[in-house]
DNA sequence: CTTTTCGTAATACGAACGTACCATAATGAT
DNA sequence: ATCATTATGGTACGTTCGTATTACGAAAAG
């Protein structure tokens, strides 16, 4: 044989290569020629590690996930260690907005997987779908350790402002994606309702 | 000649052809032949009112925004004349929920546009992004409203809320159609921050 | 040293798509 | 009555797409 080659390091070498191009071209406008000239291999060799397309996008999706994880736990260790509730409910949201190229990709694909999803069966049996709840866990707790503390708004309800921060979060980068809003002006908005949830002062509970 | 015909009707009928087809597969996966087999015509017509797929896509969706903007309308024409600016939102938000088949295929495919426009530069010129901009401004003035007669919060951030408000509404939409969501669950949320935005009282003034 | 298997390449195939072309019946205008 | 125009149908063309087929060199296995 000739030297035996690592398949996960040339799938994770082709899959990039699908973000990269439906990155520039849309999700829906990606050929396998186009993922193979991206990579710089032959048509032949994305069909030998993805037998077919609809692996090849399950798998692009997969890398994406994971590249964003990856990126999100960036952002938590360079905040540091235990930087609050607040602060790493920030860098949460700040992290899942396309504010540069990364992000971008990241977002604009991940939103036309779940629209692809609607009318694809097969996309929509794919376990994307807990990945949303995972964060909506974590932020319920990180809100109600706050609570706990006295650094957040007694009154409000966790979940429920967990769900709406994770909700407007989304769209702000829909809107942004579209050149809709400016990130700055999300980010203000999502400012406003921490500011709003968390109290300055970490005596004080809030009067009610 | 043939009996002149309304050119008019026969494409919105067309339009409505594409819509119902689109809602069904996707807009990805529509192509001019499955429009022509809704519309019960021929590919031929489809080709002869809108010249080219770009046209008809662009017509289509002009079309859905009309659509949409009646039954907004209607929405709030049901609600009675004069209902409070509280019940002119609720009707507002909950008229875009994905509840029943029209407002899901709405949902999907202005979500579908939207990302396709990312990547599109022909639909982005499309001046279908200045809608929300204007449901923005018209949410803006009611909690203005609200606040000015002591209905609502008087600290709030008007603009802020209603473009969070939008925010989260949409984003709900979008797990609604994924099957993330339950619509209850989204309504529950968004009553949540109506319910902080908005006195039960109609005299207190909100204290700060 | 032979044989088998793995990585890679080139290319062919059938289907589907958007578009273009040709045809024709019906009707308004002259 | 004739002619030009309009609405409609059928179909062919060129391209692109995903997939299948065939081939071949190189190295591990025996």
């Amino acid at each position: 044989m000739p030297k035996r080659v690592d398949h996960d390091e040339r799938r994770t070498q082709i899959a990039e290569a699908l973000i990269q191009v439906a990155g520039r071209q849309g999700l829906h406008a990606v050929g396998m020629r186009d993922v193979a000239a991206e990579a710089g291999v032959s048509l032949r060799l994305v069909q030998y590690y993805f037998e077919t397309k609809e692996k090849l996008l399950f798998h692009g999706l997969q890398h994406l996930t994971d590249r964003f994880t990856a990126r999100v736990d960036a952002r938590l260790a360079a905040a540091g260690r235990d930087p609050g509730p607040r602060a790493t409910i920030e860098a949460l949201l700040l992290a899942s907005l396309p504010t540069d190229a990364e992000s971008r990709i990241f977002h604009l694909l991940y939103s036309s997987y779940s629209i692809l999803s609607v009318t694809d069966e097969a996309l929509a049996a794919q376990p994307f779908i807990d990945k949303p709840d995972a964060a909506e866990n974590a932020l319920t707790r990180l809100i109600q350790q706050a609570q706990e503390t006295g650094q957040a708004d007694a009154g409000a309800d966790a979940r429920t402002e967990a769900i709406s921060l994770l909700a407007m979060t989304a769209t702000m980068g829909t809107s942004i994606l579209v050149g809709q809003r400016t990130p700055e002006s999300a980010i203000a908005a999502l400012q406003y309702h921490l500011d709003r949830i968390f109290n300055s002062s970490r005596t004080a509970p809030t009067a009610r």
